[in-house]
Order: structure tokens, then sequence, then C-alpha cells
DNA sequence: CGAGTCGTTGAACGGAATCAATCGTCGTGG
DNA sequence: CCACGACGATTGATTCCGTTCAACGACTCG
């Protein structure tokens, strides 16, 4: 959803171009001028702050379909280092393409307005998970959210061990955690479904 | 920050209303039509969704300074419900107003473009320290991230307590570990700052 | 002066991470 | 086509550390 509409700014595709990095292999380093942002078509991303003691800190870490560097639109430089866990392959949308457009056209700059809301919402509310100390009470409240809300049924796009990674939570917490709500039936599993009762 | 950001993008603050809250008042329900944005001036502001099988779940806690609710800007209605947990005062930003200005002034949108983006970084990097397991790594990381990169201080701003609540960490568990990074000689304290060493 | 809250430390408990092992599946290459 | 390796799914046992409960002094505010 992310990608589609980072895409649909574009009027033409011919800007956008894709690129695929190696394990370990850098796309730009802090202080580097800024002249792209980024998504993710396949694979992850890091973004790491080195900080002045050597060590550095994990900002983020982009998955498939996850935009990143989206700040560098107003800096010259980019403020942290990015590079590939595993095999990736990237979109990358030219900064000052982008800016030309929003300026140009309320409707997609609007779009992109929405975009971010929409981003900064989910990113709170899975904040917001984080605080529920007990994983049973973590789980249930994250189905409950991404559950249709008539069906109540949730189909599983992810692997466990992506939804335990999106959880906070080790992947075996997350296969117990399953498992007791089920012989408790408050949901049902299938390979593909998960449905709350 | 966030705060003057959003006030600014109004040319005039005759349309920004401040308004009063009591512990326990609400500020919209779910399924009202959606006429405005907030931010807290002062106070705190809790947005719970309720889920269909009656249980709610938090989607996110405003406190001064946040704003909230800014997806109403592109639905009909809005999503959860808003509730004061304590005396609370907040900013209220009428939608359309604030959409005029967005489609008329290319600038005013890039300005909230790049407020937007702002936030989605802080939040993923938040998201990212809550990944980090030890209370001890995590509150080192977080120091990183706030020192001032040339001195190294940190002016604490806010209270402990508030410190352990953004870090996601129980207050008393803060105490005891800054007391240790201290001992270890790895930071320094006063009332009022922290160096790391 | 008393209520409330922050800052701080102690002790104990509980639950999630971690380590470990097994099984099934999928893709790959010989 | 099968053997092999990699990885996801699953369950068991153990450890550890952060939460929780508790108590106390200091400070502020009404």
């Amino acid at each position: 959803m992310d990608l589609k509409t980072l895409d649909s700014l574009f009027n033409s595709t011919q800007k956008i171009k894709e690129q695929i990095l190696l394990p370990g292999e850098y796309i730009f380093y802090q202080g580097d001028a800024s002249c792209s942002i980024f998504a993710v078509i396949k694979g992850q991303i890091c973004l790491e702050r080195p900080t002045s003691e050597g060590r550095s800190v994990i900002m983020h870490t982009a998955n498939s379909g996850d935009s990143f560097a989206e700040a560098a639109l107003f800096s010259e430089t980019y403020h942290c280092n990015a590079f590939a866990t595993i095999s990736t392959s990237i979109h990358t949308y030219p900064k000052q393409e982008l800016l030309k457009i929003l300026r140009a056209e309320p409707d997609k700059a609007e779009e992109y307005i929405a975009l971010l809301s929409s981003q900064v919402r989910s990113l709170r509310s899975k904040l917001e998970l984080r605080n529920i100390l007990s994983a049973q009470e973590r789980i249930m409240q994250y189905l409950s959210l991404i559950a249709d809300p008539v069906s109540k049924e949730i189909k599983l796009t992810m692997t466990i061990k992506e939804y335990a990674n999106e959880l906070g939570l080790a992947h075996e917490t997350l296969y117990r955690e399953l498992a007791k709500l089920q012989t408790k039936g408050i949901i049902e599993r299938t390979k593909e479904i998960i449905i709350i009762k």
C-alpha cells in the first residue's frame, strides 16, 4: 500500500529506478548528499545512526513494502547509514522530482499527506501495543486490530515469525500463546486464517 | 515543536480554538462526523478503538505537545473515541480550513509534509528502541540518541517517570539502571543533566 | 500542616527470552 | 528423482531480569 502510493505520486514511472542490493551493501552513508527517497520491494533495509561513542543505533528496519529516508526530502544530507541486511531490491525516487510534483500539484501533495498521516497512525498504534506487557493481551489486541470487523477473520499474510517480530515477541512465545488461546476456545486457527470467537 | 508547527500552518490564530477538558470527558466518539484535528497543550488525551468484542484497544496516548486525529483530514468520521485522562487543554484546528490552506498554499503543504515526515521518523526510532530487550542497552541507545552530539549532554526536560514511560520501562527500573550506569562511570548525573562519558 | 507526587532502594515473583530438539516443507543441484 | 540444506512451525526445560509490591524521605502546593 505504501509502495503503490509512493509510486502513484509519479506521473511517469520513468523517474523511478529499481536497484538490487547484496547483503551488507550500503545505499548511502550519513552525510552523503541526499538525492532520493526509497521503498523496499523485497528484502530488508536497515537504517543506523552512528553515535559519537562509536556504537550505532538502529533507527529503522524497513521490510517489503516500507518506504524509508523520506526525511531526506527536507535535508541536504542523509542523517544515517542505510544497508541491506539480506539480498534486497528497492525503488529509488528522485527527491527533486518529488518535490517538484508536490509543489506543482496540490492533489498529489494531499495524497502524500494522507499517506504520511496513515503511517503516523499505524506507527502510534504499534507503539501503543508495545506498552502491553502480557504477551497474550498484546496478541489479542493486535488480532482485534487487524481482524475484519464483520467476519472477525484474519488472513495470515506473513509468516508467524514475521508476526512475532512485528509484535515484539520471540516467535516461540507467539506459537505458545496462540496455542493457549486456541485451547481456551478464544480463537480458531487454520493454516491461513485466524478467527476470533 | 509539533504544536508550533501545526499552529504555524494557520495564517490567523482566529480559527484555532482552545478547549478545556475534565478527566474522563470525551472529545469525540467513533463515527462522529470529523470536523477538526487537535493538539494537546497540557494534559493527556487517550484515543481508543472499540472492538467488535466489546473490549477497547488504546490506539494512542497523546501528551503535551502531541497532535492527534490527523487522519480525520481524510475521513468523514472519526475512527476511534478520544477522551481526557486528566484535566487537559487542547487546541482545535478546523479540518476544512486546514484542507483549504494545504490546497491553496504549496509551501504550507510542504511544511506539513515535513512535520509528518519527522513524526514518522521519530516514531520509527521509538519503535526500534522497544526491540531492545535489555533495559540498560535500551536506555543507553536512547541517551545516545537524544544527547547533544558534541557535548554529549542531555538536559532532563521531563520527569524520570515520564522518561520511563517513553522508554517503556517501569520507573523503578530506570532509576536502578541509571544508578548502575553511574557507578560504572558510563554516565554522570546531576538533577538536570546527564553526561555520557 | 497534610496530601500528593517524585525520586530512590529493597525483596520477591512471574513470565518471556533463550537454548534445544524435532518435524515438515520447499527449493536446489547433482 | 532423490539427497541435502535451509528454514518455518512447534513444543519442552531453564534461566534471567524487569515488573510489582512495599516502604521512606524530600519537595511542592494548596
